[in-house]
DNA sequence: TCTCTTTGGATTGTCGACAATCTGAATCTT
DNA sequence: AAGATTCAGATTGTCGACAATCCAAAGAGA
């Protein structure tokens, strides 16, 4: 029994109520807040926000859209829960778009936007230095770093793709799992090579650069992941 | 005013009204039975299946996950009218995300399903003889056919992905601009060669003959749109 | 004591009605 | 006559209540 969410106030821009309460539970869930596997009850979850039971369904039924919740006729949602192998398949599809979004971003990215994604860099720079150990800020901040290349490839479709319901799953798993323990400053590094290439309209190069930087985090998580299985056959 | 039409007989499996309607409508914008562009009243479309507006608001939401309607509160929904453009960016996703797959096909795909997916071949080959000049089934063929190597990468994610929102985007343009003109015995010719590099295991070959497969889809669809954009700039 | 059945409680699915908002036509002003 | 404004009609958003379904605990039978 939680307290009661005040909804109408801080909280807007989207106008419907249903809108509203999707744009707060996805929040909720991406950072753990309601953890995984756990089951999600119309009737408490209406008290909660204080609404009624029709928008609270619509926006579950977009949750289930975005692949945060899983719904079973009769039986309710429940909360995505997150094996490490799909983890790793999200990887490797953000290794195959994101590399594409990048060679798409080397040919259409102006200038000006070059040199604000250029910015940003230098901001997460500071931010590293300053709270040394945790990377708290590198995290979500690094995601801002894939999202601008996306949103510069000038694809929307590619951008509605891999920033809707794949940007939330990632940014869930990294909240779960504390993925980014794996030096910031390194990556940091790789955004700015691949910026450089982008800068030098070298897609072809920006696009490899990408791959790697992605391949590399997955085989971050598949090594974090293979000491226990080391026994497993098969 | 359309006439009334009866759900509960023949489709079903999917246990609430909702899922249910939802399925009727996919097919329904899918084959173009509701234009592209056409506003969807909700008071119309629950007198046409004869059910409450709750559901019927439930399965809009979800078609909206799907990309097929677009949304705007307090105004209504559409259904998405899609410019040749975006068709072109998904193709671009495709070439990427079906390459990947397709190596991945290569490296999982069993020996019976391998055995199966040939035996869909031959049929489709027969199925052209058959109706030689109208390649109507050829059109979903194919579809299956990409669907089943997707299926058989044994990434549930990418087969979320593309055989969701991307597969009904597809099937969608289809149907509207009936695209595949595009002489499909070459594109079987095509199929088996991929599928003979997925019988040898060899990866890299099927990846690439895949992306040359759509690219060559995509070329055919840009080229069918550019003699009208010659004169423009930019 | 274990298993199968039954039954009560709670939850999900569906409906009809009311309130808030938008669209478009008719009216008024300049 | 052109433009802004008002107002009616319809549509969307929201709510509370009822019906259908599922889950789990209690009880009957072997």
């Amino acid at each position: 029994m939680a307290e009661i969410i005040e909804i109408t106030e801080s909280t807007s821009e989207l106008r419907t109520l249903a809108d509203k309460v999707c744009e707060q539970l996805v929040t909720a869930i991406v950072r753990g807040d309601i953890p995984p596997g756990q089951k999600i009850s119309e009737p408490e979850l209406a008290r909660t926000y204080g609404i009624s039971r029709g928008p609270l369904r619509e926006a579950i039924r977009h949750l289930e859209g975005l692949r945060l919740v899983v719904r079973i006729p009769h039986v309710g949602a429940r909360v995505v829960s997150l094996s490490p192998e799909e983890l790793v398949e999200i990887y490797r599809i953000r290794e195959a778009l994101e590399g594409m979004a990048c060679r798409l971003a080397a040919e259409n990215m102006s200038t000006a936007e070059i040199e604000s994604l250029r910015q940003l860099l230098y901001q997460h720079e500071k931010n590293i230095e300053e709270i040394d150990g945790r990377a708290y800020f590198q995290k979500e901040g690094d995601l801002d770093f894939h999202y601008r290349i996306v949103q510069s490839s000038k694809n929307t479709k590619l951008f509605e793709l891999l920033g809707g319901e794949l940007y939330h799953l990632v940014r869930m798993y990294r909240y779960q799992f504390s993925v980014s323990k794996s030096r910031p400053q390194r990556a940091l590094k790789e955004h700015h090579r691949i910026l450089d290439a982008i800068e030098e309209r070298d897609g072809e190069l920006a696009e490899m650069l990408m791959r790697r930087h992605i391949g590399r985090a997955r085989r971050n998580i598949e090594e974090s992941l293979n000491p226990k299985n080391k026994e497993e056959r098969e």
